[in-house]
DNA sequence: TACGGCGATACCCGCCGGGTATCGCCGGTG
DNA sequence: CACCGGCGATACCCGGCGGGTATCGCCGTA
């Protein structure tokens, strides 16, 4: 198989149109249609069902998406490393505004080293941390458990806190001492943010989408909405936001991911320091 | 990238000849040579320097090397995945002779199991079960920690044993209740077996290069070498080989691998198995 | 019944991936 | 020192395949 093959599987299985993903792929439909036909003829499987108003995906087309999705992160990771190889410096993915602390902490640690490297640190979206590195486009990632999924990545733990909502200054709940889980769902006034999923989309739902901590820091303090964030984050609180801390949230945990096999000198280094020698 | 060309240089990074990598892919030389250069070109790296004599790896060819491997596998197991989709079978790599009995206990359990399937044993060379879960031709491997590489893989364990030496019967050492791995370095009559690296090649020394169990066992009774293995073998042994405890063994834990992601049924109920519930 | 949107088919073209022949370079050897 | 053999690069050619356009058959809908 090759990769183009893979990314027509793609484009194709994502759209669920053959018309819409040769545009997406900048080419006409038919041969679009004849390289996925091949693909099936050769793996001897139907991927898709066709009928008058577009595809829907099999079985092995299910598998064969998520699968092509890991291969051709594969192959984008091999070329990326590649261009980055011999460029003496470490890529690290981290979320905007989460764990400030600890990455300059981290930072300054490596940079203490000897034989350190330029470190150049990548902000992120929710979730795309895990994105760049599995493409390959980040050297190590500072990611959070239970939010990130670290399947298929070699970690180390760096940090254990719990948790506190923030809620817009002047809030009714902002009297109270501590909070529970259940004291902040379905709040009429203050619905629950949308984190995205893994491949990006929103779950629906009356609260606002997010994307950072940015976006999320500025519609709580204009009373859109409430979150339960890691005890970090009051370090960078300004004063239309207010904490208080809920015990029965689950405890967060920031690790440093990155992936498995890289053994470069300047990540080895990075994990000496995180793990304070 | 496409997947041929990094299929052409995998080949030549491997033989470090132009000439003899075409001959391993099946064609010409000077093909394979454009193909090459025309990725140099595309990532704006030197992978290779050639003279006269041959070729050799940059760093940047050595990270690609590396790269291009898991990348392949990578395509190889959306392929192998997507065949065996719908076949409702589970594929169970394990070594050849290692732990049968924990294997016969998992198989019985799983089948016991309601809803399950038929599980197609593959019995393997060691250091094999990596290889094939990685390519996508098995669901689910047994492993053995220190000896496997289990990066990049999930895993749960099963089971933790000490280790004992194996001698052919008859040979002074067996009349210890005990060894040391002291007293079983550098023994001229009976040297250590070169047991195959990560890469399949055999490191160098004196002993017999060794592929799997039963190889091992025979050249033992013959006695030609002696090895150090998990407690769990005895019961298979005949009585032309004896059995030693080596208490300052490192500890063997066998466990259950599976690739990063995979959720199906089968696998999940195979889990459920193995964990006794 | 006409139409519009879907994927499949028919047919054509240009490029690129493959081939052969040959070159330039170098190192070993009689 | 001249020759040879093996290396990778270059020059040149060809066929197939990946891409295009035009059109078809099917079906749901207005």
């Amino acid at each position: 198989m090759e990769t183009r093959e893979l990314r027509y599987f793609v484009a194709v299985a994502e759209e669920l149109n053959f018309g819409r993903a040769a545009r997406r792929l900048g080419m006409a439909q038919p041969p679009l249609s004849r390289a996925i036909a091949r693909l099936e003829r050769r793996l001897g499987t139907e991927l898709l069902v066709r009928d008058s108003h577009g595809a829907a995906l099999t079985g092995a087309g299910r598998v064969l998406l998520r699968e092509a999705r890991t291969a051709l992160d594969a192959v984008a990771a091999a070329e990326a490393r590649t261009r980055r190889a011999g460029r003496p410096a470490l890529v690290l993915a981290a979320k905007a505004g989460a764990s400030t602390e600890l990455l300059a902490k981290l930072l300054a640690a490596y940079a203490a080293e000897p034989g350190s490297v330029p470190v150049d640190v990548r902000l992120c979206q929710y979730g795309e941390q895990g994105v760049l590195l599995r493409r390959g486009e980040a050297d190590a990632a500072l990611l959070h458990l239970p939010f990130d999924s670290v399947t298929g990545l070699d970690t180390e733990e760096l940090h254990t806190e719990g948790q506190v909502a923030l809620l817009p200054a002047g809030h009714p709940l902002t009297a109270r001492r501590e909070l529970r889980l259940a004291d902040l769902a379905d709040l009429p006034d203050l619905p629950a943010p949308r984190y995205p999923r893994p491949d990006g989309t929103h779950p629906d739902g009356p609260g606002p989408a997010i994307r950072d901590h940015a976006q999320l820091y500025q519609l709580i303090a204009l009373g859109r909405t409430c979150a339960v964030l890691p005890d970090s984050c009051r370090t960078q609180l300004r004063d239309d936001v207010a904490a208080v801390p809920v015990p029965d949230a689950p405890r967060v945990t920031t690790l440093l991911a990155w992936p498995p096999d890289s053994r470069s000198r300047p990540l080895a280094d990075l994990l000496r320091a995180a793990a304070g020698r």
